[in-house]
DNA sequence: ATGTGTGCAAAAAATTTGCATGTCC
DNA sequence: GGACATGCAAATTTTTTGCACACAT
């Protein structure tokens, strides 16, 4: 299922390499560029997928990419291909499991190892792009450190995660605030429950 | 660091023979019982731990045995010292990873297995005794499903889990099911955020 | 040029499953 | 007595880590 490298794809190097404001080279692809498969392990190698709307991904990118760059140029890291994909795949995806972010990227770049995307999943963390919450069961789940926070709606029939503005909470978090003292970080809320097309049914 | 089944702690036992309501034979220590160790693995074993004071632990355990036998009779399943002790933790430890509650059960009996444990947890849940969110980091945390629902707040710097009433989401559960037709289960809320504690530092 | 990031493989941790045996009803 | 649970071990799955080599700066 793995794609072999067998070309580069136009549209997206061509983002990588603007926003990276390098040299002309080769933005991705690093090992074994030339080498055929000298130990049986598929490498680098992409795929033609993606399509290019303008969706609000489109727009979290662009944006995205300034302060990837900027913010690790700041810490001293690098920004890297794998980096940046990880980072809009996780934009894209809106809530993934690194699983999930794995496979996104890997649609465009099949040779990025789950390693990296947990590397990369924590360093974005660290930096502030990301944020992991537990929606529902199982594995964690990153999404955007949006700067317009919102509020999330789980279905536990479907599983569709519906969000909602953080101004809802309003009214719970001055309460909490005034009798608890607990200050509610109204950017992580979940709610669980019941969609209305589910609970049609 | 395992007990090695040395003797069977009275209070313990007594308690879930009650709960059984059985004959009066061994309740716990199944294979091997007379067994030194055959196979250097270490079989049913018991140690005197536990306090007993009132706590709410106590309460919600006494009601919980009764519960749980029922319901269990009720699905044609069966009532075992395990399933007990696993409840009883999950009541205990009001929030835990399927690995404290192991803990924990092995605190009064060693040789409970962790796979029973996840099994047990499971039951548990279908049964409706127990929930499990994912609060904060990493693993999933089993807790009552408590007859009186309520919010969790979670604070980020110390990690307590405090509860308020759930009440206090009328208003957004109000508006929520009138704007977005969205059902919100109000006994698997939890808020992030920071305590007055922590909040003072 | 050089220190950082990545792929890879193997280790560690977490969870699930098959099966033989023991036990609840 | 018979079905159901459990312990155990092994299989899976998920996440982490060490290392050598390549690449961003």
């Amino acid at each position: 299922m793995r794609v072999e490298l067998p070309e580069r794809p136009r549209a997206e190097v061509d983002r990588l390499e603007h926003a990276v404001a390098t040299h002309g080279g080769e933005v991705v692809g690093p090992q074994n560029r030339g080498v055929g498969r000298d130990h049986a392990t598929t490498q680098y190698g992409y795929d033609s997928h993606k399509s290019s709307s303008l969706t609000t991904g489109e727009y979290h990118r662009s944006v995205a990419s300034d302060t990837l760059a900027q913010v690790l140029r700041e810490r001293g890291l690098r920004l890297t291909a794998q980096r940046q994909l990880v980072l809009e795949a996780v934009y894209d995806l809106g809530h993934a499991t690194p699983d999930q972010v794995h496979c996104k990227v890997a649609e465009t770049a099949a040779g990025v190892n789950i390693s990296t995307v947990y590397r990369t999943l924590e360093l974005l963390e660290d930096i502030g792009l990301v944020t992991h919450t537990h929606l529902s069961h199982g594995a964690p789940t990153y999404h955007a450190a949006a700067e317009e926070q919102h509020v999330h709606l789980v279905c536990r029939g479907c599983g569709r995660v519906d969000e909602v503005q953080p101004s809802v909470l309003d009214g719970v978090s001055d309460q909490l605030a005034r009798e608890r003292g607990f200050t509610v970080d109204v950017g992580h809320v979940s709610f669980f429950g019941e969609c209305r097309d589910c609970a049609g049914g």
